[in-house]
DNA sequence: AACTTATTCGACCTGAAAGTCAATCTCTAG
DNA sequence: CTAGAGATTGACTTTCAGGTCGAATAAGTT
């Protein structure tokens, strides 16, 4: 992965990585504090900068919400493509999915975001648009794991948001540092999950 | 149940009654379209009153919302109690409790809401005892199904996040009358539940 | 009818947070 | 070394939603 650090006098590499920075700590905020009780100076501030050269980097604070949920979606794009030919059926290979996932939550810090009814517009429909294909990705998985009969057939949609609602309200008690590591409450969700699905 | 109707005359009664619709119908708001994205002069409005006549009946909008949750703790502890000494084993007691729980939410309208961080002080700090004791009740009946054999080992907590979690998520796309009826998820989300902690 | 109390409203106040801008500091290319 | 682009800021404006208040209306009581 290329770094700031890699080119630290090319002007255009810095500017991407702080505004990377920027999205990445307001995240981290919104995901804590909720999006609309967390203030541009607050964000500025845990980066050691004034409200005004936020704006340097981004056009709104709505924008920084969009940014933040495109940043998960494209992860769960890139999840879903790994995927891709692995597994030697519908169970196995929504486990390695729904571990991959999980592994996002926990490892890296993303968030899903709740917070879709205070994007706009455009905004609100690209995001929603993103969620919905992944949304898809998953059903339609679910639906290979139950023609090859790995996955016991009931409505798909349910089952897919039965256990995708888990992984939502990670974001709400998950604690990095906790008591409870991320690699065990993978492996727990990926185990339940599973089992909940199977024939 | 005793309803506004059946004292027409008495005041308190009717002025109660008034507080509760504009709670209930405040609630179906900020279920929608979040806390943050609901104005009071939105929930007077579907009420046919104007915003002022609102703090008639509540003191904020903060109280607004500790109110919400209150409620849905209320009716989650009346569940708790209602099974006390039902089932056969720990499984059994938790299939009813959770089926009892998809209920509230599918057939009775009631939300978990997320927005905790938007309480301050002593409504945060109420708020939190009450889910914290609702967690605790449910976590003892998981435990007491891995005692007696029923659930499978493993860390109670993970396990009854991952499926209040399922339950969360219902908030953000359950539509009554939509394809899905309640009944049906709530039949679904036992059974997936179940399956996925069952020995 | 007169009086009291409950309920509702229009108009106003207020504070917080988003967003702007001209001025300033800081690099680095030449 | 210095000119000019890049980066940052303090101070300001704007907007909007929560909340208040005294007046007006409705309802109930005697």
């Amino acid at each position: 992965m290329t770094t700031n650090i890699d080119q630290p006098f090319n002007r255009e590499v810095q500017y991407a990585a702080k505004r990377l920075a920027v999205i990445r700590s307001a995240a981290g905020a919104f995901r804590r504090r909720g999006y609309h009780n967390t203030s541009m100076v607050l964000i500025a501030k845990s980066l050691g900068l004034s409200k005004a050269a936020l704006y340097y980097y981004v056009k709104s604070k709505e924008e920084i919400l969009y940014e933040c949920h495109i940043m998960v979606y494209g992860a769960m794009d890139e999840a879903v493509k790994s995927v891709r030919g692995q597994g030697e059926n519908g169970l196995e290979k929504l486990k390695l999915l729904y571990g991959a996932f999980a592994a996002l939550m926990t490892r890296d810090g993303l968030a899903l975001l709740a917070d879709v009814d205070s994007l706009k517009g455009e905004f609100q429909a690209t995001v929603l648009a993103r969620r919905g294909k992944i949304e898809r990705a998953v059903t339609r998985i679910v639906e290979g794991g139950m023609k090859d009969g790995s996955i016991k057939k009931s409505d798909p949609k349910v089952t897919v948001f039965f256990f995708m609602g888990a992984l939502n309200w990670l974001n709400v008690w998950y604690e990095p540092g906790g008591r409870l590591s991320g690699e065990m409450i993978a492996d727990a969700f990926v185990e339940q999950m599973s089992v909940g699905v199977a024939s």
